[in-house]
DNA sequence: CTGCATATGTTGACGCCATCAACATAGAAG
DNA sequence: CTTCTATGTTGATGGCGTCAACATATGCAG
């Protein structure tokens, strides 16, 4: 009942687990559909049984990334001991993930993903969306300052200097992630 | 001597226009390589000519495009008659760029670009950068930071911005773009 | 248990892609 | 005018995403 051959068991989640691995080696435009199937050991049409098409698959790995993006920013924020200096580890923590898995990194936030999580309902898994919407209301407050521009500043912080570090326009010694990433008042 | 029929005049530079004219309705990984030499009316392999391959032929668009978001930052931060306004309207000149060319922009910070702008000499044409560290050294002795973070930071900030916009993570009214980049130092 | 419907895989094909090798022509240099 | 070189062309190769047709398991009806 293992995989004598013919029928796999759950070909998807080897599917998303297989691309998940490829994606540590790979960029996400450099990932073929016929070599996630290959990985699995499967025809690649068998692909299709699953997913609609190859946007779908990457779709389900950024859906995936996503999950383990909040993850950590939720643990990150809770070992700062919340509030300011949780808010900081929660940025400092997306920085490291884009650095650790660049190619999942940008998958999740590519051209091709799943748009608008700001504005939209959270449809059910993360949210980091959350929690970035309340510490900037809170920063908000202190700075008597809009939260909504707080909030999209902080993300903007964060998102742009993980590309640029990504796409080596920048260098940058460990410690100084959190010296750029911080939000000021004074 | 137009263009008979062979020889073409100056294909190199007919196939980088074509290219960027295809960049304004596709995004850079859809565009092919058999597409640009088909819209200048030429076989794919002759592009093998002027470009060792279609990365050579990305870069040169890409490069080509640097160029223009660096004219535009210039003329932004002279209209604003430089200082504090000029750095401001650099960044906001940087997001709309990247808004009004999605895609050449992506490409220009993309995976595959030419990479360390920031900590390199600049080999020519633009450079931005100067631009950004004068400007990012007069707010850090204001604000008695480190320069070199104030830098990155303001760069991270709207480069960040641009790409959430881009990704339709995030909607903004016109005028908070401005409000966003801004540095504070109060 | 038998038989069949349905879910899940497979093979083979299509058209598109990037790139290579071989060939053809144009323009310049002698 | 001849010849060399730069710049085109055609034809092929192997990889890709996807479709249609076929094959095998599995689960449910009797």
């Amino acid at each position: 009942m293992k995989k004598p051959n013919y029928h796999h068991g759950d070909l998807r989640q080897a599917l998303i687990e297989g691309g998940l691995a490829l994606l540590e080696a790979r960029a996400a435009d450099a990932l073929s559909l016929r070599e996630v199937a290959r990985a699995v050991g499967v025809s690649a049409t068998a692909v299709y049984r699953h997913f609609p098409d190859k946007d779908a698959l990457l779709d389900a790995l950024a859906s995936e990334g996503l999950g383990k993006l909040a993850y950590a920013q939720r643990i990150a924020a809770q070992q700062a001991g919340g509030g300011q200096a949780g808010f900081a580890a929660t940025g400092a923590a997306y920085v490291r993930f884009a650095l650790a898995n660049p190619a999942l990194f940008r998958l999740i936030f590519g051209a091709k993903a799943s748009n608008g999580m700001f504005d939209k309902p959270q449809q059910g898994v993360p949210d980091a969306m959350t929690l970035l919407r309340q510490n900037a209301a809170a920063v908000a407050v202190d700075a008597g300052t809009d939260p909504r521009v707080e909030a999209i500043r902080a993300w903007s912080l964060a998102h742009g200097l993980a590309l640029l570090l990504l796409d080596e326009q920048v260098e940058l010694e460990d410690g100084l992630v959190e010296q750029i990433i911080t939000p000021r008042s004074h």
